[in-house]
DNA sequence: AACATGTGCAACCGCACATGA
DNA sequence: CTCATGTGCGGTTGCACATGT
């Protein structure tokens, strides 16, 4: 028994869509507003798929869509979030107003791609290309001082003090917890070092089996306190990342807000939410 | 001019997750 | 808890246009 298809395919169109179907699709929204999609083409009478009608407005014909090229800021800050978040495009696209996951997919995969290659890195591990036989090697460690459970929020990408960064060697590739304390830095100098964010690093997470979707879903003690994004959770880059320190929101960490707190930072419990 | 090849982008597809009955 | 349904995401495809031969 398989799932039902989100439309009628025999009576929907498909491929390009025409004036026509733009402007019902426009007036239909702005005159009811987003939701529903399954039920839009219906009552705005367009034989689409509502998927496709979402696709349409999301990546199209949304007003405050921002056309036309990508400025050099946009491409390094694409680069910069690719490097932290892999190919997560709809949470990047979050950090570009007026840009689409797709269309800052379709960017990467056109331009950007080629970009990083002729700077001589690799575009999925963000490193040297010769050097990327080592990345997978290399973990992030994040000293503990509150949470005992793994949380997005948790990664602090600029207070480097609170984590070690530690090349293992071929043999040794898992990234184990129980180092964190003896692996600290144990002088100020040292801490220094990484006061930028050291964007050649892809932070991907420890698989936890005690966070993981298929594990938790159901468990709302398990759940991370904050209700992350699971996106998160799941995502994985060439690194492994243990991840224990204080929570600070991504986009201020990334310099967006110029070291203050954006308002969509809410404190909670010393934590502050993803935003 | 005609054809081949490359490029960019809109749109589609399948899957996973969220939610409500 | 299970199931059905709606939504969103990432990967992929296919077409139109540009460029090269």
């Amino acid at each position: 028994m398989g799932r039902s298809p989100c439309c009628e395919k025999a009576h929907t169109n498909k491929g390009a869509w025409t004036k026509e179907e733009d402007d019902r699709l426009i007036n239909y929204i702005r005159a009811n507003g987003e939701g529903c999609w399954r039920s839009l083409p219906k009552a705005a009478g367009l034989l689409r798929c509502g998927k496709s009608c979402r696709l349409r407005w999301i990546n199209y014909l949304r007003p405050d869509l921002k056309r036309g090229n990508f400025s050099e800021e946009e491409d390094e800050t694409i680069i910069k979030l690719h490097s932290l978040l892999g190919n997560k495009w709809s949470l990047i696209a979050g950090r570009l107003p007026g840009r689409t996951d797709n269309e800052i997919k379709n960017y990467w995969n056109t331009h950007i791609k080629r970009k990083l290659i002729s700077r001589g890195l690799d575009p999925q591990t963000h490193r040297p290309l010769n050097a990327t036989a080592t990345t997978a090697n290399t973990c992030l460690e994040f000293k503990n001082d509150s949470s005992p459970s793994l949380d997005i929020n948790d990664i602090t990408l600029m207070d480097q003090s609170k984590f070690n960064l530690i090349t293992n060697s071929a043999e040794d590739m898992k990234c184990n917890s129980s180092t964190t304390e003896e692996t600290q830095p144990q002088n100020s100098g040292e801490q220094k070092s990484y006061q930028a964010i050291n964007l050649e690093l892809s932070i991907g997470l420890v698989p936890f089996q005690s966070v993981t979707r298929s594990s938790s879903a159901n468990s709302a003690e398990s759940k991370p306190q904050n209700n992350l994004p699971d996106e998160f959770l799941t995502a994985r880059a060439s690194t492994a990342v243990a991840i224990v320190a204080r929570a600070v929101c991504l986009c201020c960490q990334l310099g967006f807000q110029n070291g203050q707190l954006c308002s969509n930072c809410q404190s909670t419990n010393g934590f502050y939410r993803y935003c």
